[in-house]
DNA sequence: TATTGTTATACTCTATAACTATA
DNA sequence: TATAGTTATAGAGTATAACAATA
């Protein structure tokens, strides 16, 4: 292992992240969000944790829904990742009482999943809690919020 | 297991997700982004994977200074994780040959990630490619990029 | 034969706690 | 004693491939 000069790690600007100054309009916009994300994180972790969940796991609850079943393929989808992934995630939300698979009566292959009374009142809870954004977003003004809300659905229904 | 009646699960609307008309401003920006995020994440993993890397390493490689040296501890904070966490981290970069450790010499506990070559190479190849947006962002008018640019700065300026 | 979900397996990412070597 | 980094360990999350049950 080679030797750092003395002193050497003060040399230079105090953080190590990309320069936004030479991005594209819509790269600079999306790893401005990107960062809002990471620096996000541990709000993330606080309000999971404050249910003892994961933050995966959360997301994984907010995608059920409390009116219909949802298929283990569906929730995949939803969730975005593999089929036999879904099956462990699932497991532990079922091995906490949230949620329990029922067989469809039309295709006996097809499991979906329901909220348990639990779940459902633990999905309400959250739901409230999530009232609450990161400091990141809440510091912002009610009018930037909502001007921040138009853009972004803008974005998100363009897919 | 119980039964789920036929049809059941085409009873209601397609999608679980939560109903942001419900949510007061700050929250349905939040969501709004989340949900971008998701959906923009086989963007990211196929970005990631044209240079045979996760999207963590290429974040991490992304913290890394082409200018000076990033300490361990540096490292973790860049990357929002435990001390214990970013060793691993550093491992695989330096075994794919794109970074290495350089001991400080006004501590000797004290050790610091420096780019090679071939990692400053990488760099500016993946800085390159960062140009480019996921299709949420880059289908917004330049106008839009630019406006949600500075709500976004704003935003993670006040943190 | 094709499809739905599961299991087996393996790797990345993550944290906690114990450890080494410096300071 | 305290700090920087590592190692040991464990668990969540992820994907690929092989498998069972059903269609």
């Amino acid at each position: 292992m080679q030797r750092l000069p003395a002193g050497a790690a003060a040399a230079s600007p105090p953080k190590g992240q990309a320069d936004r100054s030479k991005m594209t309009p819509g790269a600079r916009a999306w790893n401005l969000m990107f960062e809002i994300l990471r620096a996000s994180k541990p709000f993330m972790e606080t309000v999971a944790g404050e249910f003892d969940l994961t933050p995966q796991q959360l997301y994984a609850l907010r995608n059920l829904s409390t009116e219909r079943a949802v298929t283990m393929s569906e929730f995949a989808t939803l969730l975005g990742c593999d089929a036999s992934n879904v099956t462990a995630v699932a497991d532990r939300l079922e091995a906490r009482g949230l949620c329990e698979r029922r067989s469809a009566a039309s295709d006996r292959r097809v499991k979906a999943l329901v909220l348990t009374p639990a779940g459902i009142e633990l999905y309400g809870r959250v739901a409230e809690r999530m009232q609450q954004p990161p400091p990141a977003i809440d510091n912002l003004s009610v009018a930037d919020q909502n001007e921040l809300g138009d853009l972004l659905e803008r974005a998100l229904n363009s897919l």
